[in-house]
DNA sequence: GTCTATAAATCGATAGAC
DNA sequence: GTCTATCGATTTATAGAC
């Protein structure tokens, strides 16, 4: 019969499964130890604050998008391909794990303080910058900046629609934006100075 | 000599100078009382509650907004101008009034909750939605909508990229995705069908 | 209409025992 | 490592006087 997880392991899957669906600074440590069934003493031995275990659960949180996104970008088989594989990524990883809209857009509009949180926050867009700018390079080359600007701008409205209400569409839409700003660097000749 | 504005006004200036900066959850009622030099009781007696008074100052914004907005609109003088005279409204109201990124967008991801702060969140999305299909008619006919879909995304990722830190530029980008946009529906022969 | 003072509730964090 | 009980600070809102 299955072992009970270990009460640091409960925290951290309540707190992802709830914290980034009712929003951080809403959802009240009690509401996690709660759902974690862990008293407040356990909980501050293992992470000594709410703001350490959130920024625990929002590294994991960036770890895991990190690894579907790597798996789209391989699965792909053409440079634009490669380079909208974000937003395949992002529709796969909306399925296993539940959020409002992006955990660390979310977290970085309720947080201005800087700290461990922020640190998170900024790491995921460094991680979106560069990565995008290195797909972008095959596809526009020398303006590979001003494409990886643009798909980045569609992925992050893409994201933010959400809090419009808009449903899945939103993807569907931030895809096609993003494959018209990469079609058009592709005929345009001036792109392919640097390739 | 100046006559002192009244409570209510002093309440709503602070309101709308603060809340949409620091944030609104975050904004105490008591910074709002101290900068406005008004007293917890007489704001209770005004707007009977923070929720309130938060709704009362996002629909001064919503309805500032418009005005500027309608203004970039009248002042262009072609089908495609006056769709992406949404960016030029939007860097003109950014300098008049401070805010993080949107003050509805931020309301929204602050405020999960029903009532009447989200339905001021609900107007400024229905407002942008229904003017910028019928500013997408002229442009793209019958797919209009489409086109109107990715104008909305390329403005609320323009918004939400404030948040990764990124300074004026997204304007810039935003706009130049939204042009691409449109562009590729001008010249798609399917898209006039319906003009 | 406006004030001072305070109630009432919420929430993050700790003390001390097992 | 984990628990129960509680502290201390913060914050929204109200009571009662002027």
């Amino acid at each position: 019969m299955p072992t009970r997880p270990p009460a640091r392991d409960r925290l951290l899957t309540a707190a992802d499964a709830v914290l980034f669906e009712r929003g951080v600074r809403t959802t009240p440590v009690d509401e996690l130890l709660r759902q974690a069934d862990v008293s407040p003493a356990t909980m501050y031995a293992h992470f000594g604050s709410k703001e350490a275990l959130v920024a625990e659960a929002l590294r994991r949180r960036l770890s895991r998008w990190q690894q579907v996104w790597d798996a789209h970008v391989l699965a792909a088989d053409d440079d634009v391909s490669r380079l909208l594989a974000l937003f395949d990524a992002l529709a796969a990883y909306r399925e296993e794990r539940t959020a409002r809209w992006c955990a660390f857009l979310a977290t970085a509009a309720e947080h201005l303080e800087e700290g461990e949180v922020a640190d998170v926050v900024t790491a995921d867009t460094a991680l979106l910058s560069e990565r995008l700018l290195h797909l972008a390079r095959p596809v526009a080359g020398a303006r590979a900046q001003e494409l990886a600007d643009e798909v980045l701008l569609a992925y992050t409205g893409t994201l933010a629609s959400f809090l419009r209400g808009t449903p899945d569409s939103a993807i569907t839409v931030g895809r096609r934006l993003a494959e018209s700003a990469a079609r058009a660097h592709l005929v345009d000749p001036a792109s392919t100075t640097g390739s």
